[in-house]
DNA sequence: CAGAAATATAACTATAAAGTAATATATTGA
DNA sequence: TCAATATATTACTTTATAGTTATATTTCTG
């Protein structure tokens, strides 16, 4: 059930991708909603979707002939952890500083 | 000198990209080093390098024939930023307590 | 049960990106 | 100035991906 991502950075390149996941995030939608919403063929939005479900970013529930698609973030942490030890390089203003005047020089 | 990005998402989607950020965390690197340890040709890492700078997420310092690389973290707090609103989906104990700080700032 | 509605898959095309070899550029030092 | 060193750029090829149209699948409904 839980899917290992071999590239997550690369599922969230897709900027159609991220809109979905945007959508998904305020409320469930089926296909046809998320359809209407975007500048995309209907096939289109399901590839993504399945794309989506594959990384285990969003589960679908069938009901009747509708699909209703809903987020599950917990990959995203995934990202959340890559970044860990990037972060103290933006929130410590002080090597901030020292960065960039280190840079000043650079053309 | 502050750029914009377009899709900071695709440039880290790719795998050297991330692996060169890992390197320059640790220290500055010369184009020769990160060849060294890489299983690119120079002119691939050179290329790499390039779109990691117009991307503003390295600099570069000339120094005599070598170009010295240092990572500039700063923009990947667009990253932070974006998965902001998705934080409290893959919510723990640790994500929990933020909340709780976030809603006293607030108030 | 036939047809409609909703979604998924298949087959194909076009584009972009990564990789390479070859070459250009810049700096150092003999 | 010339050769060597370090890096960047160019030109090209290959591959992957996103998009499309056409078709298949599933489920409801009359």
């Amino acid at each position: 059930m839980n899917m290992m991502n071999d590239n997550l950075f690369e599922i969230l390149a897709e900027p159609n991708r991220r809109t979905i996941l945007d959508y998904l995030r305020v409320k469930e939608c089926t296909v046809g909603e998320i359809v209407d919403l975007m500048p995309l063929s209907q096939p289109g939005v399901s590839k993504h979707l399945r794309i989506l479900r594959e990384a285990g970013l969003v589960s679908l529930r069938k009901e009747a002939q509708t699909h209703v698609y809903s987020l599950n973030a917990r990959p995203l942490e995934e990202i959340h952890d890559w970044l860990e030890p990037y972060r103290k390089f933006w929130s410590n203003k002080l090597d901030d500083l020292e960065r960039i005047l280190d840079q000043d020089e650079s053309s």
